[in-house]
DNA sequence: CAGGATCCTCGCGGATACTG
DNA sequence: CAGTATCCGCGAGGATCCTG
């Protein structure tokens, strides 16, 4: 039997709210400044969305670049070692797709409001 | 780009402060009945271990088997479904083991209290 | 033995206002 | 523009007691 017992650390730092959403534009859009990450994700606030990405920043998944000026203008971006993540994102993004087949062949309707 | 969308509702399925535990335990120990879980996860109680195993029941995780006698015993395991998550599950342990080495360049100490 | 029912706490997430 | 600072509600998680 192999080891599991480091994927609970790594769910806490997928974990949060927002952290899905935000890495999925980022994915999905390369560098978002942070206006552009609000607009793209109406329902976020601006505390929400700075927290959440400063907790990805402190784990090294998205780089946050700060241009020195007036007005500011801060960029946002999955990190290099970030993109190491997309194995596990797909993994998980494969999974969840056939559990949501299956939950609807045990439960019948799609209730997962996609 | 592949489409990642649905890897928001897979983490939900793993989210929940004992499933993981939990997961680790049925996974390395095959069945188990409630009372050993009890005593593998002493900090638990049992309420939380009965809602966290409902929802993985719910979710086609974990195969519950009541034996309908007293004193009442009933056997937890992985079902055969739920199998299906090894590789996820790898995917993020392999993941987490590496972070945790690239937190520990990054930041020096390691504070994951392993 | 394997729960169910109740009550309570604590912290995540959110609304709102202020600032360099 | 890209944030902080404060305040607050709500729900996941927990302690405790009861039951078939």
């Amino acid at each position: 039997m192999k080891s599991y017992c480091k994927f609970e650390s790594a769910l806490d730092i997928l974990v949060g709210k927002w952290k899905s959403v935000i890495l999925l534009q980022l994915i999905s859009n390369g560098i978002m400044r942070f206006s552009e990450l609000q607009r793209a994700i109406p329902d976020i606030n601006k505390k929400m969305l700075t927290q959440q990405l400063r907790e990805l920043e402190y784990n090294d998944i998205v780089y946050r670049k700060v241009y020195s000026q007036i007005p500011p203008k801060v960029e946002y971006s999955i990190s290099d070692y970030g993109k190491g993540l997309s194995t596990v994102l797909q993994a998980l993004n494969d999974w969840g797709e056939a559990h949501s087949e299956h939950m609807i062949e045990l439960y019948g309707a799609d209730r997962s409001g996609n």
